[in-house]
DNA sequence: CTGCTTGCAAACCCTTTGCAGTCCC
DNA sequence: GGGACTGCAAAGGGTTTGCAAGCAG
């Protein structure tokens, strides 16, 4: 399950992170957002409702919540420097993106672990971490281009 | 394979660009790498042989080479923004890039297909591509550490 | 109250663009 | 020789930093 506004507050305040009014607001907008989002899109969807609040807030914000992977940034199919709230039970999750509305859905069935362990062996890497990311057009997105 | 510097070379030709000797000069350094380059680690490179050449040569060259997909971008493990020469025979192939030193290798084994269609059917999304990169420490790089 | 956090402005990348001169084909 | 290409300089966009004021705990 993907995180929700609560957990990641909770989570923040456990780090020893102050929970202002500020990152409530951030927090929140992450964690409503079906999509991926760039900092300036945040900051556009933070200032209708609060417009005191700075871009700076955001990029730091943003910096805290990836550095404590409560959020996932996504790079394929030219969303390179976007976020998307994480998972909280499970971390090996991938991600699928709509290119029309930046949808974002997780997968979390497919298991790399025997390539990545014959990769291993055949390459002599010791291998960290992995980015696996499909993405194409949502059934919204493929509707509106069909009726076009 | 790889691509070499003569097929590079000829396909630019072939697509109607022209073959000046910046682009010989920046096509040579990235076929001769093993790892993957920003532009201004190439920049850097094609300077020490050849200290009249342009950064902005290095960018207006990436892009064609990224167009007619000659060189590949590379995303996973902070690597965001760097390229790799692209392979000649197959599309279908992923990277093991090295944290340490950015040694790039090929791999084309795994078959995502399987995958993609499931993923399709379950979320009604049309998918048009992946991202599939793996990240870590090479043989050298990790001997490297050990002996630190 | 204390120190983390904020917002502003400025600095600081990296990348793109306009333009006159150059060079490949 | 002509049009594509290059290099310089400047503009542009996104991100980070310094600092005084503000606020959470």
């Amino acid at each position: 399950m993907k995180f929700t506004q609560k957990e990641v507050g909770a989570i923040l305040r456990r780090h020893g992170y102050k929970l202002t009014w500020q990152r409530r607001v951030v927090i929140e907008a992450i964690t409503a957002s079906q999509s991926s989002l760039t900092p300036a899109i945040l900051y556009a969807k933070v200032r209708q409702g609060h417009p005191n609040i700075g871009l700076v807030t955001i990029y730091r914000t943003l910096e805290i919540l990836a550095e404590l992977e409560l959020v996932c940034e996504l790079h394929g199919g030219g969303a390179c420097h976007r976020y998307t709230i994480g998972q909280s039970e499970q971390h090996h999750h991938h991600h699928l993106i709509c290119s029309g509305c930046s949808l974002v859905t997780d997968f979390t069935r497919h298991n790399l672990s025997v390539l990545e362990q014959r990769l291993a062996r055949q390459s002599r890497f010791r291998i960290d971490g992995h980015l696996l990311e499909f993405f194409g057009l949502c059934s919204a997105c493929q509707e509106k281009q069909s009726g076009l």
